[in-house]
DNA sequence: TCGAACCCTCACATCGATGTGAAGGTCCAG
DNA sequence: CTGGACCTTCACATCGATGTGAGGGTTCGA
């Protein structure tokens, strides 16, 4: 597919998935034409990366555990190198920490929103 | 405290505790002399922002949910106002997505090192 | 009194993720 | 052949979080 349906597709701008391609999160052939050309797969790819972002990974990093995770690995063991392993066991802990504080505070509002509909069942608000 | 020793104790530089009292996220007093000077909550205060900013969520949202969060509540019920309860809802959702999305693929990452070290318990690496 | 180590404000710089638009090529339909 | 809807690259703009530094005041100790 070409660049407009991938970015109809997958609710991104083309800007965004040429500079996904730039930061090798993704990649695209080229047709005769220089036309960029999807296979059906980075679909999901473009999905997972801005998952990724939005949970607030840096490309850099998202470029560097992607080849972990979406195929089904075994090929992959040979490129691991050991910085490429401390990278991510970091990673890993950084994200287990993002993730609870996120949890915490998710736990937090939602506990306030509970609190809030018990006193004001009704939801009347702001009434100052 | 003044913020030279606020900025030790929170690992923050002195520039974005300027930048997150700015924000409203942090409120500080001023001595004669104009020196800001802080009280030794805002000790965890600022941990905490910088966990939700790390965690993704922007300033300005983290100025709505603050509020909700550490104290005791129960003062803050008529604060809150339709628009208010909305935006928290909406961002509980969010977090929890990318929670999710965070967890997911820590869970993947977690597990191709696990793999790795299957394969290659003494972890020689790059084997090119 | 001087200097060091604080503090202040203000403003410009940077970096990553994104938007926007210019200048131009390609393809298809009329 | 023309017009519109695609596509290309390039470059500048924006926005939030952050760094850096200038220009200047305060406090403290030698």
């Amino acid at each position: 597919m070409r660049i407009g349906e991938l970015a109809e597709r997958t609710g991104t701008s083309r800007r965004l998935l040429r500079y996904y391609e730039e930061q090798g999160l993704i990649v695209a052939g080229r047709g005769p034409n220089g036309y960029r050309d999807y296979d059906e797969a980075t679909v999901d790819r473009v999905i997972q990366v801005r998952g990724l972002l939005d949970a607030g990974l840096p490309t850099r990093i998202i470029k560097q555990i992607l080849p972990c995770l979406d195929k089904p690995r075994a090929i992959y063991f040979p490129d691991a190198t050991p910085e490429m392993i401390a990278t991510l066991e970091e990673e890993r802990d950084r994200m287990t920490r993002r993730a609870d504080c996120l949890l915490r505070n998710r736990d937090a509002i939602a506990e306030y929103l509970d609190a809030v509909r018990a006193y004001d069942p009704a939801g009347s608000g702001g009434a100052g």
